[in-house]
DNA sequence: AACATTATGTTATATTGTAACATTTATAAC
DNA sequence: GTTATAAATGTTACAATATAACATAATGTT
């Protein structure tokens, strides 16, 4: 028996946040972190990038691939898949393994050791670097003898905001603003 | 970059214990639960389960699937996947969400916080309560006020034995044993 | 300019997962 | 036992996610 929450047609931008400067920054970064290792940050990697972006939610390849397609016409599944891989490797996205999707990465310096709450309702997803949890894990694949390659620590719920709508009974699209 | 492994053709059994014991132990818990609870396992679901228990490995939806169809003629994706729902649904089994694939659960009280160690190399998944892990996840989760549905916590890596070979230089497929 | 490398275009296909409705099998009520 | 109900499975069709393979174009290097 899973706990099931009623699904928004449209979802709103719960953050109350100047994302602008979210994706500001995050370009920003991006170019001058691909200039510094000579990574090419092209039109198709950029634009995949902003898409990304455009909220804190994850994106599925062939939602990004919808939304190139009016830009770059001849742009197909491996197009994205291509970019999607590139900024991978830069660090500068993430995989969300529970959902078959993608996100912009959020820490400053592009570490991979991070854990994601990914909100079941608003479907926002916030990292968080997590370190008492990072130190917690190493100790325990420590006494396993395993030897890390990658951390996926995902967690699925609701984020407070959700969380507080459910209990006071607010479901409306406009409560959420 | 990542970290690759060769691939092993054929992949030995490397844990050296009695499985036997693992696969009767295993289905002889999942019957008895499942009397308790008024579940019924079924044939197929039965099968289901034991072929998954046939390793330490996570197993693919359409692998299980070719391997029921000699003995069930009209088996179909559906069918797996139906399968899998339900075992999943009483915690017999677990989604490996960053493989796309099932594995049987193998703690004794089918709880549902975990943490898996997989193997690159061999493909073993070791399922291990980590209740630090757990404690320190809980902890920032409330930091962060969100509200637990689910964890996914899936560390990707080696394993000690593979690790002792990948040091030691050895590879061929008899030294595995 | 010639060459090598990297990125993209293009076609085709592989893999993973669901929806919808029909049929069968098991359980419960009478 | 027969009938009603619910649960499980059969079946068809398709949706969603991802990769392989090879051709072409753009970029970087000598
Ligand atoms: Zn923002
Ligand atoms: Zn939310
Ligand atoms: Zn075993
Ligand atoms: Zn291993």
């Amino acid at each position: 028996m899973t706990i099931d929450v009623p699904i928004i047609e449209q979802l709103p931008e719960l953050s109350n946040h100047d994302h602008g400067g979210c994706i500001a920054k995050a370009i920003r970064t991006a170019e001058q972190l691909c200039i510094d290792r000579g990574a090419r940050l092209t039109p198709i990697r950029r634009k995949v990038l902003e898409l990304l972006w455009e909220s804190h939610r994850a994106v599925k390849a062939y939602d990004l691939l919808d939304r190139i397609k009016p830009l770059e016409t001849s742009a197909k599944p491996a197009t994205v898949y291509r970019a999607l891989d590139f900024l991978i490797e830069q660090g500068l996205i993430h995989r969300v393994e529970s959902l078959n999707a993608f996100i912009g990465c959020n820490c400053s310096d592009h570490q991979h050791e991070l854990l994601l709450l990914i909100c079941n309702r608003c479907q926002e997803v916030e990292e968080r670097p997590a370190l008492e949890v990072m130190e917690a894990v190493a100790k325990e694949i420590e006494q396993a003898g395993f030897h890390v390659h990658r951390k996926a620590i995902e967690i699925h719920g609701l984020c407070a905001q959700c969380a507080q709508l459910s209990t006071t009974g607010l479901s409306s699209q406009s409560d959420l603003i």
